[in-house]
DNA sequence: ATAGACATTGAGAGCGCTCTCAAATTCTTG
DNA sequence: CAAGAATTTGAGAGCGCTCTCAATGTCTAT
C-alpha cells in the first residue's frame, strides 16, 4: 500500500496541495463544496499526513515526553505509577498527542537519553515525575526552553518558576493522623519514606496534627521504609519493639506490609494496633482488614498534568501553573473506627 | 539557546554539511583529523540533529509503538504490564529507540488512534500485547506493512505469519498442576481466566497434567475469574462450596485473593487447601503463606520483544520469529510441599 | 614522475509538509 | 453594472536532514 502525499490527494480531488493542507488543519475560508470533496478523498484513500514532514515544517511534533527519572525497580510495583501512566496515555489520546516514555533506572541511562529528548525537537513538552529529592533532572532541563510540568511538588528553591500538579500530601497526613488521635490513640507511629518530597510533606502533616493537639512527637516511633510491601513489613517489625498503638503509613503497600508484620507477631489490626495508609489503591478496600487510608486522585493528577502542559505549550511563555488537588480520608476497619 | 543546524556545525568546523552528517552517522572514509574536529564542535555546542528532519529524509523515525489494545482498568493493577513496560523502555533506551505508548481503554479510542500510528510514518515498528482473544487490532495492522511483534502467542489461525515472544504457559500450568498431583491432592480446582490466549494455554496445561495421570477433570472445580485479587477472592468463595483440596490459579493476584477467601472461611492454606499461582510477582515471596508459583521471565519477554523488533526492522521482509521462553516452578509454603 | 585506483569531500536534489503572498474568484454596494 | 472589498485558491520558498553523484585529493606502482 503505497503511501500518498498531500500533492496526490490534491490531484485526485482536483485542488492544490495547499487546499488539502487547509482542509486537514481545519482552516477557515474553504468553500464547503471543496472541503467536502477533499474530505471524501481523504476518507476513501485512508490518507494520513506524514508526521515527520509536518513536524519539520511546523516545528512541533505533538509528542509529549513522560519522564520518570531515577526510578527504582520497586517503584513500579506500586500501582501509583501505572495509574499515572494510564491517565496520561488516555489524556494524550484524547488530545491527539502521543506520549513517549522515558524511564530511567540509572543515572547513565538518564544522561545518555535526556539531551536527545530535549534538544532534538522530537518532543513538544515534558511531564516529569519528581520522586527523589536528589534528582537533578528538572534543573537540567530548565536550561532548555522546553515546556514541562512536574507531577509532585518541586523543591522549595525552584517552586516559583516550575509548573506542577500535586496532591495535598500534608493535608492528607494531617487528616490521617488526626483521625487516629480522635480515636484515642496516643502512641502514634509513622512508617515514613525518605528522599521524596511527598514523603516530606506527609511527615510534616503528621507532625502538625500532633502539634495541634499539643502531643509530643516520639522520634523512636518513626521508621523509614521504601514504598514496598516488604519495606513496610520490615519497618513495622522494627517499630513493634517500641509498642505503638497506631501507625500512619506513607503508602497502602507499606500499610499492608505493616498489617502482615502485626499479624505475624500474633497481634491483631486494629484491636492491638491501628493502621492508616495512603493512596487508596484498589487492594485497600479488599485488604484484611479493609484499610483506612487517604485517597488521592491519582488518575486526575495525570489528566491534569497533560491538560496543563497543553495549556503551557499553547500560551507559552506564561507564568508557572500550580495545581494542588485535595485528598480525602476513607475510613474502613483498619483504624478501629468502624467494625 | 538557538538551535543549530548541520550546516552551521559544518561552518564552525570548516567542513560541509555532508561531512558532518557522515560523522554523526558513523560513516567510514572520513579522515581521522576531520572526524575529530567535527566531533569536538558537536560536543562543545551540544548539537543534536533535528529528529523530524532526519525522519523525513531517511523515512525512519527510531520510534517504536507499544500498543496495549482493549486494556481493562484492572489489568494495569497487575504488576505484569508495568514490568513489561519497564523492560521495553529500558531496551529501547539501550538501542536508541524511543517507545511511544498507546493504551486503549475503549474500542473508540483504539479506532481513533490506530490508523494514525500505523500510517503516518511516525513509528518504525509496533510491539503489541495480545490480551483478549477477541481483539482485532493485530488483524487490522497486518494490512499495513509496518513491522510488529506480539507479546503473547497469536491465535492459531494467523500464528505462522506473526512474530511473537511468549512464555510457555502450557508447560507452566502443567508443572504447577503436576506438583499438586504429586503432593497427593486429587480434588484439584482451577481459578481460570477467560478470553485470553495465555489463559487458554494454562487451562490446556492443567488438563494435560491431569490426563497424563489418568485423573478426570472435574469441570465443577473450575471457576473463571479476572486477573485481579478481588476476582480471585470471589471465584474462590464460589469454589469453596465444592470442597477442592488444592487450586491452581492463573495469576498470583488471583491466588492471593483465593488465600484471603480461604482464610475468611476459617480455613488454612495449605493445610486445608493448597494454592499455586502464576507469575512470581514480587509479593508472592512475602505473601502469607509464601506462594508456590510459576515464575515467568516477564522482564526478559519485554527485552526480547524489542530486540526481535529491531531485528525485523533491519532485515525485513523476513520470516516471522517465534520465541517461547521457558518458565519454572517456584516451590514455597502455599502448596504444602515445604513447611 | 605519472597513470590509475582509491579515499575523502562537497554540491544538489529531494523527503512531504506549512505558511506567506499574490492571483483569481466571488460578493457587495452605490 | 462597475469598482472595491472580501473570500478562496495556488505557487513558491523553506524546514534540516540524507543520499547520490561528481569532483578533488592522496596514494601506489611502474
Amino acid at each position: 500500500m503505497k503511501r500518498l502525499t498531500l500533492e496526490e490527494i490534491g490531484q485526485i480531488a482536483g485542488v492544490s496541495r495547499s487546499t488539502v493542507s487547509r482542509v486537514i488543519n481545519g482552516h477557515p475560508n474553504i468553500r464547503p463544496a471543496v472541503r467536502q470533496r477533499v474530505e471524501d478523498v481523504i476518507r476513501q484513500t485512508g490518507y494520513q499526513p506524514n508526521s515527520a514532514a509536518r513536524s519539520l515544517a511546523s516545528s512541533q511534533s505533538r509528542v509529549f515526553g513522560l519522564v520518570m527519572p531515577s526510578l527504582m525497580q520497586s517503584a513500579f510495583a506500586d500501582p501509583y505509577y501505572p495509574m499515572v501512566i494510564q491517565a496520561i496515555s488516555h489524556a494524550c489520546n484524547q488530545h491527539d498527542y502521543t506520549p513517549a516514555l522515558f524511564l530511567f533506572q540509572t543515572l547513565e541511562e538518564e544522561e545518555k537519553t535526556s539531551q536527545r529528548i530535549v534538544a532534538s525537537g522530537m518532543i513538544d513538552g515534558l511531564i516529569v515525575t519528581a520522586d527523589t529529592i536528589e534528582s537533578t533532572f528538572v534543573s537540567k532541563i530548565q536550561q532548555y526552553d522546553i515546556p514541562f510540568v512536574q507531577i509532585g511538588r518541586p523543591l522549595q528553591s525552584s517552586i516559583a518558576e516550575i509548573s506542577y500538579v500535586d496532591v495535598d500530601n500534608e493535608a492528607g497526613a494531617y487528616l490521617a493522623t488526626s483521625h487516629l488521635i480522635q480515636l484515642g490513640y496516643r502512641r502514634i507511629g509513622q512508617l515514613a519514606t525518605a528522599h521524596n518530597i511527598a514523603g516530606a510533606h506527609r511527615d510534616a502533616g503528621f507532625r502538625q496534627a500532633l502539634a495541634d493537639r499539643s502531643l509530643p512527637v516520639d522520634e523512636s516511633l518513626i521508621e523509614v521504609s521504601d514504598f514496598s510491601e516488604a519495606g513496610g513489613y520490615d519497618a513495622m517489625r522494627a517499630l513493634l519493639e517500641r509498642g505503638p498503638e497506631a501507625v500512619f503509613a506513607h503508602s497502602d503497600a507499606i500499610a499492608l506490609g505493616a498489617i502482615r508484620a502485626i499479624r505475624d507477631r500474633g497481634l491483631k489490626t486494629p484491636n492491638d494496633i491501628a493502621v492508616v495508609g495512603f493512596d487508596d489503591m484498589p487492594l485497600a478496600a479488599s485488604a484484611d482488614p479493609p484499610l483506612t487510608t487517604v485517597r488521592q486522585p491519582i488518575y486526575r493528577t495525570g489528566t491534569l498534568a497533560v491538560e496543563t502542559l497543553i495549556d503551557i505549550v499553547k500560551t507559552s511563555p506564561a507564568p508557572a501553573r500550580h495545581i494542588v488537588l485535595p485528598v480525602e480520608l476513607v475510613i474502613r476497619a483498619s483504624s478501629g473506627a468502624v467494625n
